[in-house]
DNA sequence: CGTACTATTGATGTAGATCAACAAAGGTGG
DNA sequence: CCACCTTTGTTGATCTACATCAATAGTACG
């Protein structure tokens, strides 16, 4: 594992695709879109990739420098500490779109590492040019405040379901986390690419590989899901939600 | 229960005791201090108090107008919805110094019920007058951005502990987290007032109340905790902060 | 073609939910 | 003051969901 951070810089000079899939548009939401200081936001962020699989974006206790946003790709949050059991390390995911670092901010260090699942694309930004455009456009702090508040909710929320569902039920939980994250990105929702092996991703459900597995059959049998290998096709959301308890607008029904 | 808004509201005029047990402090943790815009922030506050357990702060669904910080006492955050089982709707627990709507940025209205716990005195802060001097003072975002982004690693952690820990390692988990958001905001870490029935507190870590009992009386036994009624004293810290594989700075240890 | 890694399936044991009874504490009204 | 009820906590007995152990494929990759 090598230090990415020297390879596969891609001169600002040469992109000039403002929003084209870029981290631009996750970060602002559409704030900065026609505002000239997108402009200013535009020649700050800095694109990389692709980086490989398995590539360390940051390690818990590094100092926050600048937030980090995958353009394609995947993530893997984990503990720094080698635990006896290597499985229960797993805190989360972070998927295209989604802003990684805002945790890191109480302590001005991260909090956990960060690995990428995927060949991956990511942008950055360094927090400090961040602050300074924020000065100017105070809009962009509620931006990333709205961000983090969502954040909380969404991780109150998944604690009560891994506290008292049944592993279906946690597992439903978890593919409807996952659609409704990537809907909010405009991808579909329906279709969901695991980025992770399943099991990791049952893992982070507090499940046992083996139960993970009987899980998703139990899910296949009745008809709820369709899956194929790490493809994983939502037949009748409405019926994960109840099993999950899900209480909030399915992940079809676009959130403004 | 009746809008709690109307009464007990001290005029403002009449209290000057800047930070003096006052959500002030709380919210702006020392940045303000001694800044001018201290004051400005001071009048901005409205204290409100004593008001009885039971009342409601605000609903789900209703919009973010303004923060909300318990002074003294402790509020439960609840899901809307009804539940067959009505234990099963508890999201967690403020306590005082802690700033409550945060995470209804996102959606712009409460994801969550607010109830007070225990007769409370909190202070508000009507949003909009906050952006406001937010505008003046960009720390003050950095500061807001900074409580978020903790809350959202804690919440990631506490996620964790709730997937995979056995039942005295959530409840060691549970008292630890109380003692170390306690001291932070200055209490004592080492004897735990718990503003909650004890099954209050067992069931928003996924434990049955005869569950919860066991638990307690597991760690009494080992000697790690006295408890008597809602008086808890964590004797041996360490000891819970391995069962419940805490992995941060024991409560004791004061986090800058 | 072997060595990982990932997934499936069965058999077994156990932690903790559930059911049920009871005890202690606090409030309320007579 | 005491009878009464509600809330909160404790303890035992049973039952089940899931972790665990173990074996076996299927895939990918060197």
């Amino acid at each position: 594992m090598h230090d990415y951070r020297t390879d596969n810089i891609t001169p600002l000079s040469q992109r000039r695709d403002r929003c084209q899939g870029c981290g631009l548009r996750n970060i602002c939401f559409g704030i900065l879109h026609h505002a000239p200081e997108a402009d200013m936001l535009e020649r700050l962020i800095c694109r990389r990739g692709p980086l490989p699989a398995g590539t360390v974006l940051f390690e818990a206790g590094e100092p926050l420098e600048r937030l980090c946003v995958i353009r394609v790709g995947a993530a893997r949050r984990e503990r720094a500490e080698r635990c006896e059991d290597d499985n229960q390390r797993v805190i989360g995911f972070s998927l295209p779109g989604e802003v990684m670092g805002l945790d890191a901010l109480y302590e001005q260090r991260h909090p956990t590492n960060a690995v990428l699942l995927q060949n991956s694309y990511v942008c950055e930004l360094p927090f400090q040019s961040l602050q300074g455009l924020a000065a100017q456009v105070p809009q962009l702090w509620h931006q990333l405040l709205r961000l983090s508040g969502d954040a909380v909710h969404q991780n109150k929320r998944t604690r009560l379901a891994m506290s008292q569902q049944s592993a279906e039920g946690r597992l439903a939980h978890g593919l409807l986390d996952l659609a409704h994250r990537m809907a909010r990105r405009g991808m579909s929702a329906e279709t969901i690419d695991l980025p992770m092996p399943r099991q990791e991703l049952g893992n982070q459900l507090g499940l046992a590989p083996n139960t993970t597995s009987r899980a998703f059959r139990y899910l296949g049998e009745q008809g709820w899901i369709m899956a194929d290998g790490r493809q994983i096709r939502l037949l009748d959301v409405p019926a994960l939600a109840d099993l999950a308890n899900w209480s909030e607008p399915t992940p079809t029904v676009r959130s403004a």
